[in-house]
This record gives C-alpha cells, sequence and structure tokens, in this order.
DNA sequence: CCAAAAGTGTTCGCCGTACACCCATGT
DNA sequence: ACATGGGTGTACGGCGAACACTTTTGG
C-alpha cells in the first residue's frame, strides 16, 4: 500500500478481501557481520517497532499469503520460509482497546478512525512464519504506513509491539531445534562463504562455541559443504578459502541422523 | 451438545460465542495391546471418519480452547497436548462447497441447511494440536450430532473427511521428532509399565527394531526410568519387572543432549 | 617484522551397536 | 516338560571432544 486511497480502500473494504480474526508474522532473519539479524518496522508514530505481516488474502491459501507477504516486503521470492506456530494466548491478543488505539496511531496518517466494532480492531490469531534470507540480496520496499525499516541484532532487540517478543523468541527456538534438520546455512549465507563465516553462524544461533577444526572435520564428513578451490581476499590477514553447499550430501547426512538411537 | 435446541442455537448464534474462519482438530494419541491408537469420530450420517474438533470462542484463549475442546471429548484434562500446524493450503480448505455439503448432512438431523453464506460454510483455516493420552482412563463423551466414536490403529486409518488424512500425517511427523524431547512415554503409558511395553511403543512410534539390551541400557543411562521392586504377572510367562518415569532425570537427559555437536 | 586471522592432525574415551543364552511362569 | 516371553553382559568400532602450532597477508 503506497497510497492514501489504497490504504482507504484497505481500511474500509479489507475484510471483503481478506480473512478477518487472523493474521500472519514474518520473522525474517539474516546474518551480517557475525551477527544474526532480525527485520523490524516501525509503523507511522509509533514508538515500538514491530515484525512485519499481513493477512490471508480470502482466495489464497496460507501458503501464498506468507510468500506474498515476504515478498512485498524484501522482494524476494522461494525463500525460506516456514510456519512455526499459531499466537492467540497472549493478553494483548485477548484487549481489544489497545490494539484499536495503535491501529489508530497508525491510520491516524490518512485521518481514519477505527471503531470499535471495525474488522481491525477484532480479535486476531497471529500465525508465525518464519524466513532464512541472504542480508545482502535484500532490498526493502518502502510503505506508506511504515516509517522506518531495520535489521536489528537477534540479541539485542528493543521492547515490541504487541506480542511479537514473544514470537521471535518462539521464533528463535524453532530455528535452534531445526538446525539439524534444514540447511539454515544455505539459506543465510551467500552462495559461496567462508568457513569462519558459517562457524559464527551455527555459535551465534546455537549460542555456544564450537572448536574450528572440529567443526570443519564434520561438516566435510556429513558432506554437507565442498571446498572450492578459490580463497577470498579479507585485508591483511591470510585468506580464507571458499565453501559450498551440497545440497544432496545434506540430504544425505539428515536422513542418516535420523536413523540413529536416541 | 447434547440435545436439538443446543445445537440449533450453536448452527444460528455460534458465530457470536466463536470466532469464523478458524478451528481446532485433535489427534489423540492412545497406546493399548502394542499399537499407537488415534481417536476418531464419525458425525451423524456421513461415510468417512474425521478428528473431533471445535471452534475458539471469543473470550477464550488458544489454549483455553483446544483444552476445552479435548476435555469435552475424552472428559481428561491437564493432558499433554500440543500445537503443530496451521492447515489452510488443502484443496477441501478453499472450496466452500463440498464442506457445505458435508455440514448439510450433519446437521440435517436437527432439520437445518446450512446456506452458502452461513458462518459454517465459510473458508475454515484448522489448527492442529496433538494430544498424548493414556488409552484406559479415556471415557469418550457421546455427542447428539455423532454417531460413532472409534479408536483406530495409528498405521490402519481409513480415508477421512476433509484434510484430516494430511493432518495426521503430519502429526505423526510431529510426534516422531518430538519423542527425543518429551517424555512422550510417559503421557502414553500407565504410571507403572514394563520394559516390553515401552519398547515396544518406541518401536510403533519411531517404526524401527532397538535390541532389549541397548534399549534398557539406554533409558537407565539417561535416568529417564526407574526400575520398581515389582513385578507384573502376564499368565504363562516370567514375570516383568514394573518401571516408573522419572521425569527430572528426563528433563536432565533432553538438556545434556541439546548440548551435543550436530 | 609484526599483528591478525586462517589453516591443519592426533589422541582418548564414551556411547552406540551387535550379539545369544538362561530364567520364570502356567498349563 | 514345554512353550512363551522376559531378563541380562560383553566386545568392538566410530564419533565427538580436547588440544597448539604454523602459515598467510598487508601494513
Amino acid at each position: 500500500m503506497n497510497t492514501t486511497e489504497e490504504v482507504l480502500d484497505f481500511v474500509h473494504h479489507g475484510h471483503e478481501r481478506y480473512l478477518p480474526h487472523l493474521s500472519i508474522d514474518c520473522v525474517i532473519f539474516g546474518y551480517h557481520e557475525h551477527q544474526l539479524k532480525i527485520l523490524l518496522i516501525r509503523h507511522h508514530q509509533h514508538d515500538r517497532w514491530s515484525l512485519p505481516g499481513g493477512y490471508i488474502g480470502r482466495h489464497e491459501t496460507l501458503t501464498e499469503a506468507a510468500n506474498r507477504i515476504l515478498a512485498e516486503k524484501t522482494q524476494l521470492s522461494n525463500l525460506f520460509l516456514e510456519q512455526f506456530y499459531v499466537f492467540g494466548d497472549s493478553p494483548t491478543r485477548m484487549n481489544r482497546i489497545e490494539t484499536q488505539q495503535t491501529h489508530n496511531t497508525t491510520y491516524a496518517k490518512v485521518g481514519v478512525t477505527i471503531g470499535e466494532n471495525h474488522w481491525l480492531s477484532e480479535r486476531t490469531l497471529s500465525i508465525g512464519y518464519y524466513a532464512l534470507v541472504d542480508y545482502l540480496n535484500v532490498v526493502v520496499k518502502p510503505e506508506y504506513l511504515v516509517d522506518e525499516y531495520c535489521w536489528w541484532d537477534a540479541s539485542e532487540l528493543p521492547e515490541l509491539e504487541y506480542d511479537h517478543n514473544e514470537i521471535i523468541s518462539k521464533a528463535f527456538l524453532t530455528l535452534r531445534a531445526q538446525i539439524y534438520q534444514q540447511p539454515v546455512g544455505y539459506n543465510l549465507l551467500p552462495k559461496k562463504f567462508t568457513l569462519p563465516e558459517i562457524h559464527a553462524l551455527y555459535e551465534s544461533i546455537l549460542d555456544r562455541q564450537f572448536d574450528r577444526r572440529n567443526f570443519r572435520k564434520k561438516l566435510l564428513a556429513l558432506g554437507m559443504i565442498r571446498q572450492l578451490p578459490e580463497q577470498r581476499k579479507i585485508g591483511p590477514h591470510r585468506s580464507p578459502f571458499l565453501y559450498e553447499f551440497d545440497l544432496e550430501g545434506y540430504r544425505r547426512a539428515v536422513e542418516d541422523l535420523s536413523v540413529r538411537a536416541f
């Protein structure tokens, strides 16, 4: 939505095109300079930041809706995007009033007031999706009602609107649990990357240290990555080798792991 | 709902008490005679079976709704009950007509027809919950619109209504993945159980064989179960020892496991 | 030549795996 | 006595963990 007209149409006729009571919130993870990042937005005249999100079209599948919303924000498609939880317990999700005031601050920009019985004021459950994107490929698209976009360090997040801190916590837990099943690095890193990069990525996601030698040995033994005969120049230091993912090898490795005892 | 009046009130006024467009479906797992079971219901005059489910009250949290629905069917509360996925992609969830006809077969019992714009005919996403219950403790509560309840072997399910086969598949995958994080046996087995019982349970959930000696060794080493000085009489065979869960030991074991490398 | 970062190999101990015989019980 | 099912110990191999010095590069 980029014009006053579009926003007004959404406010007045959105309930005809979208399902009420349900929204999608996206936790978009990126990785840059040894830090796991999350993309947040700040709505017009709001102090607190929030997760990018949207509604589900009445004629759109849930998966289509999630992909559309992500593409609207990042201009990227065909990304790693996965549902992880539905949020419907938090007091802010049960209490209409606070939500209503928050909406009104936003929509004041187009001169409308959201009443108590307006579809945007109704109780809304939110379906959480998390995405893994290559930080450098993301070009954030400005939107009319959004004042600012920013990548925040996952370890130093501010207090967010609604229950969005809770949503991010759950997304983070899911990411951690999925790191053994999903080629997390494949989605968060560029096609070619160095060992120190993927090493630091795993350390920041799992919040523990790995021995450099054992780490490389394991990844190569699993067949998860392949060393390339190229190096990267990184200033006054020894040049690290570049590696690439071997998705097929990764798939096989995950399969083998799942056959192990508990 | 146990009377015609209650059903009619639900059909005509349900949308005032419940959120439209959203439902909850419960995959209730039990375990009996070396078989993993799932509780299914058959609605009035339907050929196909389906999962027990319900709607979310407008003033009820999501968790409360799931627990209420489960308690309504099984008379049990304080169970293991966990959300695992939202289903909103299946063609049967996008296509109103089929759903409408299905509803009409059910509600014909109270002499009402569900029109195209009726709240029950609208597109509905379903939140999947799975429960682990002690088969022997479940007393199924009859309901007006349900002709039959039955525990089905998880490995021999019939073709179900809507996308319920898909929901069960996903629940089963989740259960498998969670078996290393959750005390699955604690919820599916009685307080005291024998080694062969828990052994067969793990084999049926993970669909592979475990060596009896290694299995016992592992569970005891983890501190997950404790051997009791009692035995169970099982007819013309050697009496197996009884065991009980050590939830605290289990928690510690899971924590330790999560510190291992990948 | 120095600082900073990357590359590399070996040893040890535990855990996961494979494997087979004896024991208890009721008929 | 016998049929059925349950209980129990050992040996091997592989993988995860710990560990430190050398090489490269630009300034």
